[in-house]
DNA sequence: TTGAAAGCGCTAACAT
DNA sequence: ATGTTAGCGCTTTCAA
């Protein structure tokens, strides 16, 4: 049941200290003692226990995830990505599910990651405030932030402004001129900073191309219900119907899609939709779309994690992923456009 | 920064133990002196070690949750389901995504869930084998599991047989003959048991209709991509064409019918689909479903749990939650039609 | 109602 | 190469 070092260490015929250097690997121990102790522990089924362990080294082999959606593609890609780099490293994954706008946010941050059950916190998502960030860094927390930049701290994310630019620019060269742009909402703070992003890159791009008067946006929840209510409503008036959509995440890009072929429009041909993700179901509805590659931006956010606890602490700076658009026609993976940032 | 209970307590004037009565409510302490306590704390930002707190109670605060994917539907709205409760109640949750057949297996169930960092472990369709759930059992590690009955374990399942043979009858009460069932891979170690048990359902029922002759069953993988396929195929020949499938679930389910528009098959019309899980995007795609409401499912795996964690043993039996069906006709619920259990 | 002291299971000096 | 000792920060008897 509860076997204990100690119980290890008398099956062995050797003291605690000793017991500890075999099992961990630290220290100078004899090859023959080492191969006694490990029999030892795997004769009684030892497996040490991670607390006792932390209370003396301060580490406790465990991360703290904080994000704001689970099912949603994007967030669910990157999640999978952290939690895999982070048990191949050996680390545990500690998640907190923040629902935006939720009055849980301050517990979270001020008492279940403010303990000492953390080497390091990732938030993905959230822009954690001033406040909340300083408070873990001044606890000897290093924390990483992925999609949202904070100011003091390393974070990861994707040129927004640029990718949605280049999204822009891609539908302006396939010679289109209505193009309307189908947000998230400005109320949900965790889609706050993106939508704003994506819709400045969009006009951006429509004045450069002297369309500024064309410019035309819509908001919507970033779902693929949302996308469909919101295409469907865009879509409905044959006469003022845009020859194009860029759709500020993949989502909503596929909700319209399906709205459009309801009402009898044809996906590609008579509309153009662009998205923003690299979402897996792109290639079934032939959607063009700049990929974000989740998976790469979780795994980057672990090494960049990890090396700060290891103690070499990483620039807290702004780093850009990069982000590409990808065609794809039909089934068939077109090619590489050109690289958003 | 790291400040301990001690500087709490001599702030107050106290000693620790007074301090650590005060600060968790457990045993007597004067009310000045509690408020006393409290505000020390407040004021050098003190929270209380978990780890230092383990030791000496046993008790971690901490469950692990085992799940194979993250990004599937399904199990992402059971895992939310699952966070938002154990949070209420004060608990970490700590994830594992075991990917089906993965090498990790033995490494989480024997190294990082048989540590004693945890109170409690959800296994979320992952059908622990006898000994994985007796290794645990064994430490004292109580467990749930969620979509898979494991003997000696409380389980929380549907009927999934039941549920297969009632939506099976359900077509069939439509009028169909040519009912082809779409299921997901047998060889996916985390699909198999559920694709088998929703298989002998559709066989069930196309026998007891005297169409065993009849009965089709093809496989793909439990996603849109992979329903997407499946129908393509299974709807390419105008003369051999089923005239209703059951999906072994929604995602196959949405995938068929995706599939089933672009060959320009009216879906419901001349094809009739029926899935399982009460998937989100069931309405905008007009499926009839048999909900199997993930987060009650989750909900009651964490009340399951913690009441065994608090003490009193549930009993380790397998229980069917209740599932339905639903119809869906454009984009309104019409209603319940049947119990499923 | 409060304090003193013991100890949870482990690791890290320091000795040997 | 191994053992001895002293805690890590907290909770919990047991006395007062």
């Amino acid at each position: 049941m509860g076997s204990a070092i100690a119980d290890v260490a008398a099956r062995a015929g050797v003291s605690k200290a000793t017991a500890s250097r075999a099992l961990s690997g630290k220290g100078y121990v004899a090859e023959a003692t080492r191969k006694r102790v490990v029999q030892a522990a795997e004769e009684i089924g030892f497996v040490a226990s991670p607390n006792a362990a932390s209370l003396v080294t301060g580490k406790t082999k465990n991360i703290g995830v904080v994000i704001p959606f689970i099912n949603r593609w994007f967030f669910g890609e990157i999640l999978e990505a952290i939690e895999e780099a982070l048990l191949n490293s050996g680390f545990d994954m500690t998640l907190y599910n923040l629902h935006p706008g939720s009055a849980e946010r301050d517990r979270v941050f001020n008492f279940f990651l403010a303990r000492k059950r953390f080497d390091g916190v990732i938030a993905v998502g959230v822009e954690p405030t001033a406040e909340e960030a300083g408070r873990l860094l001044r606890l000897g927390i290093p924390m990483v932030s992925v999609g949202a930049p904070v100011p003091g701290i390393r974070s990861l994310t994707i040129d927004d402004v640029a990718a949605a630019r280049v999204a822009t620019e891609h539908l302006l060269g396939l010679g289109h001129r209505r193009v309307l742009h189908i947000g998230g909402h400005v109320a949900d703070p965790a889609e706050n900073t993106v939508h704003n992003l994506r819709l400045a890159g969009y006009r951006q791009a429509m004045f450069a191309a002297g369309l500024a008067s064309e410019a035309r946006a819509t908001q919507t929840t970033m779902s693929v219900p949302g996308g469909y209510d919101a295409g469907t409503h865009a879509l409905s008036d044959a006469t003022s119907r845009p020859s194009a959509i860029f759709a500020a995440c993949d989502e909503i890009a596929i909700g319209v899609i399906i709205a459009a072929r309801r009402i009898g429009i044809r996906v590609p041909g008579d509309l153009s939709v662009i998205g923003i993700d690299g979402h897996e179901y792109a290639e079934m509805f032939s959607l063009t779309t700049i990929e974000q590659r989740p998976r790469e931006q979780g795994l980057a956010a672990v090494t960049d994690l990890l090396s700060a606890v290891g103690g070499e602490p990483c620039a807290p700076e702004v780093v850009d992923m990069p982000a590409r658009l990808v065609v794809r026609a039909s089934t068939a993976h077109v090619g590489v456009v050109a690289d958003a940032v």
